[in-house]
DNA sequence: AGAGAATGATCCATAAATCGATCACATGAT
DNA sequence: ATCATGTGATCGATTTATGGATCATTCTCT
């Protein structure tokens, strides 16, 4: 009996999809090629072709790493910003609660 | 002599970090335990705890799973439009050049 | 049209991620 | 203060991703 993997969401596929459109739209507008990505990245060049295919299973930070390179902007944060945006979250996160309790009713999807 | 490995950009670590305090912050909003978060992706509670913090090595698609169901948009493009999103850019990718010929100068940068 | 290079796919070996279980501790409600 | 439960960490076993090599095809430039 084979093994029931759970699939993902269309709109998780698709995003992953979108992101490695958007690696590979920037890669080619600078003119690199795979190969130099990838060694850019230090992933091998079958790797980064997975990830501009929106392979679901690789390594976030490799996909992310590519994206740097090719200047693809994540989140709405630059590299200038990032760290600052993420310090500024941390102290927000530290005001919400540590745990959540179980109200034995559904999980609030309404925002 | 241990290998060695190929160490992320701050950009690309900070990237997922920032993801990772999206998808915390989405799943207390909501009410949302990790493991029933885990269980709705359908993953383990260990994975979902890899991803808040920010764990490079995480698969792209469980992390992006997980970001869906706390309601993280993802690339300026929610659940509905996201099918259009990629469908569109298929067609401009398809004008590009299919092959990068290395002019054996520095790839381009400033865009 | 021809040559050289880039791309995409496949195979195997190895490294790494993921799962499931378990434990100690922190947290929030009563 | 107490108690039930969420959280975070760790361990071994297993699945899976990744690297490196190779091959056929497609593309770009001359």
């Amino acid at each position: 009996m084979p093994k029931v993997t759970h699939p993902h969401s269309a709109y998780a596929t698709e995003a992953a999809t979108r992101l490695g459109q958007l690696i590979r739209e920037g890669r080619i507008e600078r003119h690199m090629t795979v190969a130099t990505l990838a060694e850019r990245a230090g992933v091998s060049r079958g790797l980064v072709q997975r990830i501009e295919a929106g392979d679901p299973g690789c390594a976030i930070g490799s996909v992310f790493e590519a994206a740097v390179i090719v200047g693809v902007q994540l989140f709405d944060a630059g590299p200038a910003t990032m760290s600052r945006e993420v310090e500024t979250h941390r102290q927000k996160l530290a005001l919400l609660p540590k745990a959540i309790r179980s109200h034995r009713t559904e999980p609030n999807d309404d925002f």
